[in-house]
DNA sequence: TTCGAACCGTACCGTACGGTACGCCTCTCT
DNA sequence: AGAGAGGCGTACCGTACGGTACGGTTCGAA
């Protein structure tokens, strides 16, 4: 369908956010076994419909991953008055939250339909969810760094090691575990420590990258 | 078919290997559009042949993994001299190993067939990766940094902690941006930083757990 | 009240693919 | 040389699913 990204401007009535609903619920369950002809049974519509709102199955995929991605939503950093103590909690909760994003099942699930779709050459699904996952982070987190580093709390050779590194501190091998269907690691297995590990990955990004650390 | 996970000690014959390899190269060139018509004509054999080496569909996937996946070899690592010069050499190997790995095609496609799978309740593939993989490295790695520890050239509460961090600090968000198929992000772009990359994760590795760090 | 658009439910079509059957060849063992 | 096993190629079957067509219903506008 779309190769472009769509941006959030496409809006869907509420009839149509329903069916994506049911769709991503399907997609939850079902992994992948995504049919048409199930989706139109439980948003009860008909498949008719399904193909003149969405085009055809990867148009639903799409608007779907498209819908629930942009839903995600980073934490708004006031980056006016910065000290230590600011960063580190601005620092912590980007990590809570990217954490508790990507071991939800809804995430696990989105990227694992992309990744699926990525491996036949189609990269619509991938895109998204990289536009709206990494990539977002990478969007927001920079220019804290980046002031964090104006206000002499930070030292870093370029923005973009930073981001990469703190990415690494917090996801650890979570993310592909879970995305391989790790029986050792249930969610509720890792959310009992993301305190803990959120607080550790801070601890380190600050220790590598502290102004004080490499003084 | 086989529920539990194969050890090695079932060895294919070389006409076996080809229908393997065959299948391998299917998937990396197609994706997980791998049909038994394809691999029987690529190997140039009957589905019949097929079918009754390997069970099923999910067999013949199985055993082409598991085949391809046991191929990875960890560097070996003398742990009976330690100095820090030897523990950063094995380090940096380990790292250099692990990325060379994961940004390969092989590798990409395999983690990406695992875990379309994986999305289909059968963590069959996902398991085998597993093991391969993350689980591989941390079995190699942590006597590595245990010995390190007793000899007093590392400090950490835990290696499981410690292994967790080393992972991080050398795959980031390359592997997750690579199975998404990120286009800005090639395997050849990602080769030639591998060393510099690997030199800053022992770096900062060493800079949170080294001895000498946080005495 | 009537018209038409949107939409539901269902039936239908074509195709792709997993799995099976069978005829023929080749190679080995006796 | 004869027999049997293993294996190739192809034809075939059943099914699941993407996509389309169509009759019936609801609902809003004129």
């Amino acid at each position: 369908m779309a190769l472009a990204i769509k941006v959030n401007e496409e809006t869907f009535t509420p009839r149509q956010q329903a069916v994506l609903t049911a769709a991503l619920d399907l997609l939850v369950e079902n992994g992948d076994g995504l049919t048409m002809t199930a989706v139109a049974r439980r948003a009860s519509c008909s498949k008719e419909t399904l193909y003149k709102w969405f085009g055809d199955r990867d148009g639903l995929l799409t608007a779907t991953v498209q819908w629930q991605a942009a839903k995600v939503r980073m934490p708004f950093v006031d980056r006016s008055h910065l000290n230590l103590k600011a960063l580190r909690a601005s620092l912590e909760q980007f990590a809570r939250d990217l954490l508790t994003t990507i071991i939800g099942e809804v995430s696990i699930t989105l990227n694992r339909t992309a990744i699926t779709h990525a491996a036949q050459e189609k990269d619509d699904l991938g895109n998204i969810v990289l536009e709206n996952g990494p990539l977002a982070i990478r969007r927001r987190l920079k220019p804290i760094l980046e002031a964090a580093r104006d206000a002499r709390l930070l030292r870093f050779p370029s923005s973009e090691e930073a981001y990469r590194t703190f990415f690494g501190l917090v996801v650890r091998d979570v993310q592909i575990r879970l995305l391989l269907g790790d029986k050792g690691l249930t969610q509720s297995n890792v959310e009992a420590n993301i305190e803990a590990d959120v607080k550790t990955a801070a601890d380190q990004f600050l220790a590598l990258y502290g102004a004080k650390a490499n003084s």
